[in-house]
DNA sequence: TCCTTCACG
DNA sequence: ACGTACGTGAAGGAA
């Protein structure tokens, strides 16, 4: 006997990139039916199987791949081309009389793999016919794997043998699960050895057999130190992996033999659906006529059967109707099949799954809506929920899912909120019981990371999972949110935690969510006039240099500067010359080339950046939504992309320029305030200076106050110029200041420089003794933290090398500072969001500029709402010095910025 | 993908 | 003798 398997997720989805889109005359896409059936006729042909059963996830975006929005993996869901193909592909299928497959809780991976080891436990044969290289860990001696690949524009297959497998990995079929385990799957959130891949991976199973192998030698002189540093402390993540790695072969699928004999087609229904889908070849191939096809017509049907006639979700979810939505605009809306589907997952141990038609029965029973606690995380495109050992899924745009989230009753630990509000304002409604963050927890314990996905901290802290489920965030969600609470308790950050971040939470969603209004025709106009001076400059350029090259490009403009022209040549970079602003400033003697060099620099980057950057990203409401990272920087403070609102150029009154084309709506106003010098007040604080206090305390001019006292001089005495380079050094000490730099800044000698910062620290002995002791905390913890209690790792400090130590000791002396600063900001932000509503005013949030808030208000609220701004930015932390906070307003951000 | 440059606090 | 301030994000070129 013989079986073939198809993978029928992973083949239609070679099928829809092999093959161009393919569509029919009223424009559905049949690309992937028609490759798919293709390939499956092709296979019938060539193995001549007894029986062929096609495994489908039941998963519902089931293909994820790689996408890189800028600094950020994502990963993308099935589009919407293949989406729509894909219930009618199943339709068609069953009328061809093919067997289809899917089982609850389980990938069509493991499908495979179960039909595999049961045929081969009778001695039959099988066949798996797959896209995915993962499959390749079940070859064995009675199955083969099909590997579907498009070369040229051509499906094509290549059969995959034991022979094969060890030819091409070096390894056997089984040592692939130890070599995934070590290089890991981003698709897949399979975690694996960070920094080590395929090849390591592979030379390493090669030489030590199996995972366990590589540790039981893990001194042995073929593996490099650095590699080895990696591997141990990654060995849970890779044990973790090991498992995730492994195909189950223990679905609860019909594995008797026959299970899978073909049914007698329903040659009419097929003949209906493939005319209508104007599939005429692939009708011959399958011997089905026209004829059939005419007096299948003939009945009149009225429309296609669609995906959305037979929801797989009728057959096993649990509907959650019956939960009620406050909000009007939800109720209307028209989402029927609005459900979270139950999935097998009854607590049972990894490979030890519930019998088949538990899930069933499970979800059946289940009529009521979901009640008491859940766990929330994303896991590819869908959302999980996870109530003790049951699994349900949902879109983010669910009805069923947003009243969850709405209902105050339910209280919920998430993993990464800011979506989950921002998709409930989106729809109108607000969520409610959101009691912890397990990613801004992740965050807080160490700053410092990457990313933070629920399968690396899961290793990372060895929370191992509760119970097997299809998705490996599911069964550690729970246990995660457990262990990161406790841990942030320890580390004495519950409390910035929950009344900082958390909160802080909610009110980025609301800005995202309300974004700020953009004058487009504005930065239109903005954009001609740079693009005319660009062709001057250019012009202007070419016609100096002798020839024409790429100015943006630094190697050519190098070449042209010190080669061509004969420039002296300053500074070096790792791969060339030096063409920044600063050395082009110092050539700005020897030929006018160079101020048209930095003007055209200046009018490409204004260009470039923030008028093509800005109109790319303006709504279809004229507002730019930015996102605002929470989970980003390593001092605590907030970042903003796509765009980056926290760098729209003020320095210079060309850039500053662009600040008029933020605006407020026709009726609305900007107000706009910002906390002055509060990294200097927060030093004059924590080190308890009181040269400094006095100096905050009396309002004095800060910087003119610091040059009178290290010139010794009255505050009148102090020329510009003193004033300047006092300015210069408050920064120097706030970034943990070097001579060599200050003297770069204010332009004196390096001993200059070295006498003035001493100086500096004999009238300020406190500062220099707070800087001294926040270096040594440093030293001796491995961290520093804020007033707050927020900590940064500095395993900088323990380096050898002097620069990198040199560079701990800098983040040292900022961070408490600068992560000070940022903590009372956010708390600031949270309770200037709380008095506008509790005040019941529309003025809202809308911008963060590390130390300065913008609200949009209705032109009547503008008294109030600056009112409430400038009191709770004052008055979010008290110190021993003031906060001071101006509020201004205007038309826009340039008018309101004062 | 990494580097360089430059916009902000 | 060494290389040089803290924290970000985006664009464009080079490889």
């Amino acid at each position: 006997m013989k079986l073939l398997v198809l993978d029928g997720n992973s083949i239609v989805n070679r099928a829809f990139y092999g093959i161009k889109l393919l569509t029919t005359k009223d424009g559905r896409f049949t690309n992937a039916i028609v490759g798919f059936l293709n390939i499956l006729l092709r296979l019938e042909a060539e193995e001549q199987p007894d029986e062929v059963a096609v495994a489908f996830d039941l998963r519902a975006p089931t293909f994820r791949h790689k996408m890189y929005t800028g600094y950020k993996a994502q990963r993308k869901g099935m589009p919407e081309e293949l989406a729509a193909q894909m219930p009618i592909l199943k339709e068609l299928l069953g009328d061809l009389g093919y067997r289809m497959v899917t089982c609850e809780g389980y990938e069509a991976d493991d499908i495979l793999g179960t039909l595999a080891a049961a045929s081969a436990a009778r001695g039959d044969t099988c066949v798996l016919a797959t896209g995915d290289r993962d499959s390749l860990q079940l070859v064995g001696p009675d199955t083969r794997v099909l590997l579907a690949h498009t070369a040229m524009g051509k499906s094509v297959t290549t059969v995959m043998d034991e022979a094969a497998v060890q030819e091409k990995y070096g390894v056997s079929p089984r040592q692939l699960i130890d070599v995934k385990s070590l290089m890991g799957d981003t698709s897949d959130n399979i975690p694996g050895i960070t920094g080590v891949g395929e090849k390591t991976a592979l030379a390493l199973i090669q030489s030590f057999g199996s995972l366990a192998g590589v540790y039981e030698n893990i001194d042995d002189a073929r593996i490099k130190k650095g590699v080895r540093e990696k591997l141990l402390r990654d060995k849970a993540q890779a044990e973790m992996s090991r498992t995730l790695a492994e195909i189950v072969c223990t679905a609860p699928v019909d594995t008797a033999p026959g299970a899978y004999r073909k049914d007698k087609p329903d040659t009419a229904a097929a003949a209906r659906l493939m005319t209508e889908l104007e599939l005429n070849v692939l009708m011959q191939k399958f011997g089905i006529s026209a004829d059939a096809a005419a007096s299948a017509a003939a009945e009149e049907q009225p429309d296609l059967p669609r995906a959305e006639a037979k929801p797989l979700a009728a057959m096993q979810g649990t509907n959650m109707q019956g939960t009620n939505l406050q909000d009007t605009n939800l109720q209307s809306a028209a989402i029927q099949s609005a459900d979270l589907q139950g999935t097998a997952s009854e607590g049972a141990p990894l490979q030890n799954m519930a019998p088949p038609d538990a899930a069933l029965q499970n979800a059946a029973s289940e009529s009521a809506p979901l009640q008491g606690p859940v766990c929330v995380c994303a896991a590819g495109n869908a959302i999980l929920i996870v109530q003790n050992d049951n699994v349900y899924t949902a879109n983010i745009e669910e009805e069923a899912l947003l009243a969850l989230l709405a209902d105050e009753n339910i209280p919920k630990k998430v993993f990464d909120a800011k979506p989950l509000f921002r998709a409930c304002l989106a729809h109108g409604c607000t969520a409610k019981s959101i009691v912890f963050d397990a990613k801004l927890a992740a965050y807080l314990l160490n700053p410092s990371a990457s990313g933070y996905t629920v399968t690396h901290l899961a290793a990372e802290y060895g929370v191992s999972p509760a119970f097997a489920a299809e998705w490996p965030e599911a069964g550690v969600l729970a246990g995660l949110c457990d262990t990161l609470r406790t841990r942030c308790d320890e580390a004495g950050m519950g409390s910035l935690l929950d009344e900082i971040e958390l909160p802080l939470c909610e009110v980025l969603a609301e800005m995202e969510h309300a974004g700020i209004a953009a004058d487009r025709e504005g930065i239109e106009a903005f954009g001609k006039e740079l693009q005319a001076a660009l062709t001057a400059e250019l012009a202007a350029i070419y016609q100096e240099v002798g020839y024409e090259f790429n100015v943006n490009s630094p190697k050519q403009l190098g070449k042209a500067l010190f080669e061509d022209l004969g420039l002296p040549t300053r500074r070096k970079t790792k791969s060339g010359y030096s063409t920044d602003a600063e050395t082009l400033e110092s050539l700005r003697q020897y030929t006018p080339v160079i101020d048209h060099i930095l003007q055209y620099r200046t009018y490409q980057k204004l260009n470039s950046t923030y008028v093509e950057g800005l109109l790319k990203v303006i709504g279809a409401d004229g507002r730019v939504h930015s996102t605002f990272i929470q989970t980003e920087t390593r001092t605590g403070r907030i970042s903003s992309a796509e765009p980056n609102l926290q760098n729209i150029p003020v320095r210079t009154e060309l850039g500053s320029r662009f600040r008029k084309y933020f605006v407020a709506p026709p009726g609305m106003t900007l107000l706009d305030a910002d906390y002055s010098q509060i990294e200097l007040r927060l030093l004059a604080h924590i080190s308890g200076d009181e040269a400094m206090r006095e100096a905050f305390c009396t309002g004095a001019d800060i910087h003119r106050s610091t040059a009178a006292k290290i010139y010794g001089l009255t505050p009148e005495q102090v020329t510009p110029a003193l004033r300047s380079s006092a300015k210069a050094v408050n920064f120097g000490i706030v970034y943990g200041i070097g001579a060599y730099s200050l003297s770069k800044d204010i332009g004196v000698s390096v001993k200059e420089a070295d006498a003035f910062i001493k100086n500096y620290f004999a009238n300020f002995p406190r500062v220099k003794q707070y800087l001294d002791e926040t270096v040594a905390h440093g030293h001796e913890n491995g961290y520093v933290t804020t007033l707050y209690g927020r900590r940064r790792m500095l395993p900088e400090l323990a380096s050898s090398n002097f620069n990198l130590r040199s560079l701990g000791e800098r983040m040292a002396m900022n961070t408490p500072i600068q992560g000070t600063a940022a903590d009372i900001i956010k708390l600031a932000m949270v309770h200037v969001s709380r008095r506008l509503k509790a005040e019941g005013l529309r003025a809202r949030l809308i911008l963060q500029v590390h130390d300065e808030l913008i609200v949009e208000c209705p032109d009547d609220e503008i008294e109030r709402a600056a009112a409430i701004l400038g009191e709770e930015m004052r008055g979010a932390a008290s110190l021993s010095v003031p906060l001071t906070a101006d509020v201004n307003h205007g038309r826009t951000w340039y008018e309101a910025k004062g």
